[in-house]
DNA sequence: TGAATTGCCTATTAAGTCGCTCGACAATAG
DNA sequence: CTATTGTCGAGCGACTTAATAGGCAATTCA
């Protein structure tokens, strides 16, 4: 399950998605529209800006952008950085592989093989998806 | 990531999977061969068997056993009796399913849509995979 | 029958994580 | 200068995780 640090990072990722690039938006705001607590939410948008995913400007008239188009930032990104690797094992990670304590052997482990099918696909779906994907959903309806 | 206790009960069930179908194996034994702290594990295996996936016998010449053959017992099964639901979110379990306290609306919530994507593959190949797949595995090398 | 064995069950604990708050500081606009 | 807005460090309560401890209950077998 995602956290709830990670819930609100797509929350509002989104938003900024939704707003005209280059726009900026103050954190009071996303947290006011998309009801999360504000000095929480600071923290963790500015775990995104220092991984390169948001712009910001400080002062006033100041206020977060994306870094990047819409359609240039996935969920997998995201995630990775507010919650840590996709993976269900560490050994099964790409990003973040660290071999299993007490693995008797990583190369004829089942359990590992499967997990790492899930990962695989997983990421497959997430390193694809991106912000503007999602924006495109909502406005479909 | 999955938890330790998840870990162990895969790592458990497939050593149960690899004995002969019937026969009894000790805790102990369990515990020993796979490194997992022994009082620990026999709370992860209570569990496993309340849940049916084990079957018991106590005193003398007891022991633990896997409750159905083993290309019947799912890695999806085993890993939400120790961790709980597959999906990323509650609002995208099918299992265990459960609103976002501040959705607006589901249907058109672009996350929930790609959350539903990645539970949907992640449940194709843990619902699919058994103990005697990740079993047959090892036998490979 | 009774002692040994083995799973069952309930509590407790130590350490860590999660979700969140507070208060001060630094940059910027006007 | 002052108001605004992001940056940063510290801390805190609730919860979870991983594990331990100790006794009870069923079963075997001598």
């Amino acid at each position: 399950m995602l956290t709830q640090r990670s819930k609100y990072a797509l929350r509002a990722m989104t938003m900024l998605a939704a707003s005209k690039p280059g726009d900026l938006v103050l954190v009071a705001d996303i947290a006011k529209q998309r009801k999360i607590p504000r000095k929480f939410l600071e923290l963790i948008l500015l775990d995104l800006k220092k991984r390169g995913l948001l712009h910001a400007k400080r002062g006033k008239n100041g206020g977060y952008s994306l870094a990047r188009p819409a359609n240039k930032i996935t969920f997998g990104e995201i995630i990775r950085i507010t919650d840590g690797p996709l993976a269900p094992l560490p050994c099964a990670s790409l990003t973040a592989y660290r071999k299993c304590d007490d693995c008797e052997d990583e190369k004829t482990c089942g359990i590992r093989r499967i997990m790492r099918s899930v990962r695989d696909s997983s990421s497959a779906i997430l390193d694809k998806a991106t912000l503007a994907d999602a924006f495109r959903a909502k406005q479909q309806f």
